[in-house]
DNA sequence: CCACTGACCTGTCAGC
DNA sequence: TGCTGACAGGTCAGTG
């Protein structure tokens, strides 16, 4: 589900109440989500204290005492809630369990975080803390949109000449890391550009203008929290609010945002996902 | 390497 | 009310 402005906006969240912490037991209540779990997860996270909570794309990365990191992914439906942290950052109660609340960790402080996902997408492993980009998940992941590495140029080099279409460029994850399908259609009604564009008929300039676009509907998304459409919630349960502001994402038919446009937005299907985009601001 | 399809799961909603 | 089918924020494996 969640794209990067709501990983990132869920790790802020959990931070304060994570970091430093130890992990006073882990409860493992089945043995996969999308993948098995690891060997002896359960063992292998209680006790062990929290350094720091990092994120890599769309990956929650919890650093451990013990050499090891928790990768945590939310695929379409996770969600991480805190309950009970006594220092009152977090006033909630723990919540009655929950049908798909398969890992819960209960913290020394008293808090406790709970991971539920009914679709099971979501996935969580182990790996060393000292070789992260090791992993099968991490390994082939293109720059952080926010990082030096990725500018225009290297975007523009990456998508020379390629056929398919810019949405479909733009998701695809080994170009810029963190980007899904709700951030790609805003980006590119900002950007002007039809989502099946193709690639190689758009100018150098053109795509190196993506770029600061892509930061700025990122960087607004966290500020508003996230987007939440049907089970996105923060850390503490509330939503996030950026969903208000979607010019294109999941408003077919509805009025074009643009100064004196009076085109409705449409909605087409590309590689089996919607894309949003007015047909009169999109070129 | 590139581009496309189907698969993984459950829940919700629209339409009949 | 109840059934059916379409659809959902992600990503991987398999195919040509």
């Amino acid at each position: 589900m969640p794209e990067l402005p709501e990983v990132e906006t869920v790790r802020r969240g959990l931070a304060p109440v994570m970091e430093g912490v130890v992990i006073a037991q882990a409860d493992v209540n089945r043995p996969d989500l999308r993948w098995p779990f690891p060997e002896n997860m359960a063992a292998r996270l209680t006790g062990r204290r929290i350094l720091r909570l990092g994120r890599r794309s769309k990956y929650i990365l919890a650093d451990l005492d013990s050499g090891e990191t928790l990768l945590v992914h939310l695929g379409m439906s996770g969600r991480m809630l805190v309950s009970g942290d006594p220092l009152g950052r977090f006033v909630h109660d723990h919540p009655a369990p929950e049908k798909h609340d398969h890992v819960v960790l209960h913290m020394e402080s008293g808090a406790r975080i709970t991971f539920n996902d009914p679709r099971r997408f979501g996935a969580m492993d182990l790996l060393p803390s000292d070789a992260p980009q090791r992993h099968p998940l991490l390994s082939s992941l293109g720059p952080e949109p926010f990082s030096n590495t990725f500018d225009g140029p290297h975007l523009a080099d990456r998508l020379k000449g390629r056929k398919t279409p810019i949405k479909t460029a733009l998701l695809d994850q080994k170009v810029v890391a963190g980007l899904g399908n709700i951030y790609v259609c805003e980006t590119l009604f900002r950007a002007g550009i039809r989502p099946d564009r193709r690639c190689e008929t758009l100018s150098r300039k053109a795509i190196e203008a993506l770029v600061p676009i892509i930061r700025d509907v990122l960087s607004e998304a966290i500020e508003a929290g996230g987007s939440s459409l049907k089970d996105f919630r923060q850390a503490d349960g509330e939503l996030g609010y950026f969903q208000h502001r979607f010019d294109v994402y999941g408003r077919e038919n509805d009025p074009c945002h643009a100064d004196g446009c009076t085109s409705a937005i449409k909605r087409i299907v590309q590689s089996g996902r919607s894309s949003f985009y007015c047909p009169t601001c999109q070129r």
